[in-house]
RNA sequence: CGGGACGUAGCACAGCCUGGUAGUGCGCCUGCUUCGGGAGCAGGAGGCCGGAGGUUCGAAUCCUCUCGUCCCGACCA
């Protein structure tokens, strides 16, 4: 994308509105724009973000076995009716009412609505386990909006549920998106912990909430230093081996790791001082086991073994998309601006003519470009050099290719990457390696 | 939902108390000089002062209502 012509609108000086890091980066790197109090428009460079982040998120879905789908955002209340929450979920839910007066809602989550399209699809033993995610819009009413898309009104999700035959059916389903889960937040360049979670009447072990350590983050968090070492994409765990998902699960799960609301004194008095590691943290994902819940008053059953009926155990797993994009940010930037993970960035590049409009420039610049295909950004704007480099450290490209009339002459550009700040000069061809 | 603020140019803000021709900085446009970390000079465009009523000869300014946005608390992917 050449930077003269998109619509990535930097601003120099924060808007008023913004008070966090990640939300003042992502106005002033024009990624987003507020549309109504937490609502929000992706800019194209925000827009390519957010699908990376997508993408990323379904790609481990589907490594697990699970199947991707697309529900609607409106929902008719009846549904809703048919688990008794259409009256228990209160103003946080958008109820909306159609020109016959039918009673509709913008969903805020998807059990019923899914609970109701397998009814039909699922008859037999056989045909559990299922699990399906869906990456969609969601409407909730919060009274107070804040933190930009970190905590808006409407937000990008993806829903994962499950269906099994069993309690024992639902414990491997539920480990498996724990699995998806710390390999997505590792791919996400995130470093999440597992922590667990309140399971109100349900009662169990099997919640937890994903916690992304950020400074900023909203809660305070305390866990064992053993989760900083954890490579869980390198650590092969097979999802469909039930030993290796109870081996990760003990992995995952035995190291002290609770919000500071969950947290036990005693327990931490066990874990050694120097692996004692307290924080700040930003929830993005959840997932639960809730047994019969839905599945039970919608009449969702299947035929058993001995063939009388058998109501399906499920789980839901959520994990907010539009979140992770400023999570994510919160988790990586410094004062210049955004610090991109190589798999989110906009653009795995920028390509910085420092002096359009000199042949030399132009032309290697131009080479830069194509070597891209068009994915890098080209910044050939007419602005003076400083304001490039600030635009560029401001909008965290993970590399920026620097091409000014002293190298250009002879084919040599600069080479910084933007987390370390480290600069080398060398020819394009050498650059265009090291980036890969 | 309780408490507190704020709506004036694309962004940040002053002006309001004490009514009298709407301002400053950044950004934008033109020209010249500059040109490796947000340049200098000169000229220029851009505002129904959130909206509706009212008071007044006259309202950004005073009064009433309304809409919107933000902050603190309780709540949430």
């Amino acid at each position: 994308m050449r930077l003269s012509r998109s619509l990535i609108p930097t601003l120099k000086e924060t808007p008023s509105e913004a008070q966090i890091a990640s939300h003042r980066l992502m106005l002033r790197a024009g990624l987003v724009r507020q549309t109504a109090s937490g609502i929000y428009a992706w800019l194209p460079a925000g827009w390519k973000v957010l699908q990376n982040i997508a993408r990323i998120v379904a790609e481990e879905q589907e490594a697990v076995g699970t199947q991707a789908m697309l529900m609607p955002t409106i929902q008719s209340a009846d549904l809703w009716r048919q688990s008794g929450r259409y009256d228990a979920y209160g103003p946080e839910m958008l109820r909306i009412t159609d020109r016959h007066q039918r009673e509709l809602l913008y969903g805020p989550t998807n059990e019923e609505m899914l609970t109701d399209l397998v009814r039909s699809g699922l008859k037999s033993y056989r045909d559990l386990p299922q699990m399906l995610f869906h990456i969609q819009w969601k409407f909730r009413d919060e009274v107070r909006p804040r933190f930009g898309v970190m905590r808006g009104r409407e937000f990008l999700m993806k829903d994962a549920y499950s269906f099994d035959l069993d309690y024992d059916g639902a414990v491997i389903s539920y480990r498996k998106q724990m699995l998806a889960y710390m390999r997505t937040f590792q791919r996400l360049g995130l470093k999440a912990i597992p922590m667990v979670a309140d399971t109100g009447p349900i009662g169990g072990n099997l919640s937890h909430e994903f916690i992304v350590l950020a400074p900023t983050g909203e809660s305070g968090v305390f866990f064992d230093a053993a989760f900083e070492e954890i490579d869980w994409e390198k650590a092969s765990f097979d999802s469909e081996s039930p030993a290796d998902l109870e081996r990760f699960f003990q992995l995952a799960t035995e190291a002290y790791a609770a919000t500071d609301e969950k947290h036990d004194e005693a327990e931490w008095a066990k874990v050694p001082a120097d692996r004692k590691r307290e924080g700040r943290g930003i929830e993005v994902g959840h997932i639960f086991y809730f047994g019969t819940k839905y599945s039970e008053p919608m009449g969702l059953t299947v035929s058993g073994r001995d063939g009388a009926a058998v109501v399906p155990h499920m789980g839901s797993y959520g994990v907010g998309v539009s979140r992770l994009a400023g999570a994510i940010i919160e988790a990586s930037h410094d004062d210049a601006g955004i610090i991109w993970p190589d798999s989110v960035a906009p653009f795995p590049a920028v390509i910085v003519n420092l002096k359009p409009g000199d042949e030399a420039c132009d032309a290697l610049c131009e080479q830069a470009y194509a070597a891209f295909k068009g994915k890098a950004l080209y910044d050939d704007r007419e602005e003076r050099a400083g304001a490039k480099f600030a635009d560029a450290d401001l909008m965290g490209h993970p590399w920026q290719i620097v091409v000014g009339p002293r190298g250009a002459k002879t084919g040599m550009v600069e080479l910084k990457r933007r987390a370390t700040g480290e600069k080398v000069e060398l020819s394009l061809a050498d650059a265009l390696a090291k980036i890969g």
